[in-house]
DNA sequence: TCTGGGGTCCTAGGACCC
DNA sequence: TCTGGGGTCCTAGGACCC
């Protein structure tokens, strides 16, 4: 696994992106308010936030407020392609990418200053080539930690790129809202307003005990840090996903025992085709739930072994809704979901890749391409390149 | 206006073990 | 008879992010 010893960091993440890409697809939605999304929006072009709509918000809500905007359902696989596209221009300029999300990496730059020039220019080269290779706009957040690159490109957006110096880091981050730290959502800004909290500058001179006190353990050590302007979290590639879930909203209308048995069905089906696609497997079974005064509950169940297989996860997730069963009739369903977690890979893969014959530092950069791609993979046996019964070459385990 | 679908991390209690 | 301290795992819930 890439680890970076320092910065400077970029946070490149790509504006409304959804609506973005149907304004690149679609000509005739350029300049105009486009809403992705039916029920809720899952995205909003500038134009249609000038009008107050915000991503998450209910459908019809956008559309009063923006009544002349443009409403287009998603296309999922148009934005993982452009995702992909964006993804490949990010590891073309440093191969230390963490990706957060479809539409936001971390890049860190360290040590590129001699090739590449000044971490600004770098960035404003990446803009560039996002722009002309993809055709999305794209800000760019660039400071010395994550925490700063990732508040610089939520202030320099839309279409911006705003560079934190090193000595300007505490005039940038204390006049900042609250709002802006990452991991301050509604319910814990709200609890900072209550006591008159509203810039970072106060969290940071209200100190780590008074915070522990009225946020708890971790969101209090968090939320100082972040305050004080300490975050070593490096940029690290090759992380895991811990779970994977698929969910259904069943609208308010009453299901049957039978159309909600279908749907879990649809939904066990989905997840262990992906699962096995990711060649992973996984040992937690989580069925969520959400009723009708919008309250949640999940039930989960951990099996001895892990499986992959559609029969397993499918009885578990029955099992775990029969056992609901009264609460369901009571409450009232409107969404169903399952979420698979505990995972782990599945086997070994063999990969061929050629390595540059006998040099070792090609070697070790082959094999740390490789942890890069695939994370914690214990490499046992390499072969010389062109020779099909070639000699073993053993590395050491992972 | 009436609420999607995909994730991450933290907390807390209980069971169980040494 | 009454009892410590530390650890892991499981379950459920909650906050937050995009």
């Amino acid at each position: 696994m890439f680890v970076s010893e320092e910065g400077p960091i970029l946070h490149a993440d790509l504006d409304a992106f959804y609506a973005s890409v149907e304004q690149r697809d679609d000509p005739a939605l350029r300049g105009r308010p486009v809403i992705v999304g039916g029920g809720v929006v899952l995205a909003a072009s500038y134009e249609a936030k000038a009008c107050g709509v915000r991503t998450a918000m209910p459908g019809g809500l956008a559309r009063s407020l923006c009544p002349q905007a443009v409403v287009v359902p998603p296309r999922m696989s148009a934005y993982t392609e452009a995702s992909r596209a964006v993804f490949r221009v990010f590891e073309h300029t440093t191969p230390l990418v963490e990706g957060l999300s479809i539409d936001e990496a971390f890049l860190d730059v360290g040590g590129l200053a001699r090739i590449a020039g000044s971490p600004s220019r770098i960035a404003a080269r990446l803009r560039q080539d996002v722009a002309e290779q993809v055709g999305l706009p794209i800000t760019v957040g660039v400071a010395r930690t994550k925490f700063l690159a990732k508040v610089a490109s939520g202030v320099a957006k839309p279409d911006g790129l705003l560079v934190v110096p090193v000595d300007g880091e505490l005039a940038f981050l204390h006049p900042l809202p609250v709002e802006r730290l990452w991991g301050v959502g509604p319910v814990t800004a709200g609890k900072l307003r209550r006591r008159g909290i509203t810039t970072v500058g106060q969290v940071a001179r209200l100190g780590e005990a008074t915070l522990v006190s009225m946020l708890g353990r971790g969101t209090g050590r968090h939320l100082h840090a972040l305050a004080c302007n300490r975050d070593p979290r490096p940029v690290r590639t090759g992380q895991r996903r811990h779970s994977m879930g698929a969910q259904r909203a069943l609208g308010r209308r009453r299901r049957s025992p039978e159309e909600l048995d279908a749907v879990l069905a649809a939904l066990a089906e989905r997840l262990a085709r992906r699962l096995r696609a990711a060649g992973r497997v996984c040992r937690t079974v989580t069925l969520r739930l959400r009723f009708a005064d919008f309250g949640r509950a999940t039930r989960s169940h951990t099996l001895r072994d892990p499986t992959t297989h559609t029969a397993v996860i499918l009885a578990t997730a029955r099992e775990l809704l029969a056992a609901s069963r009264s609460t369901v009739e009571d409450r009232g369903l409107t969404l169903l979901g399952l979420t698979l977690s505990n995972l782990d890979d599945h086997g070994a893969v063999q990969l061929e890749l050629p390595f540059g014959g006998s040099d070792p530092g090609a070697l070790d950069a082959t094999v740390d391409s490789i942890r890069g791609r695939f994370g914690a993979v214990a490499i046992t046996r390499a072969t010389l390149l062109g020779q099909d019964e070639g000699p073993s070459v053993p590395l050491l385990p992972d």
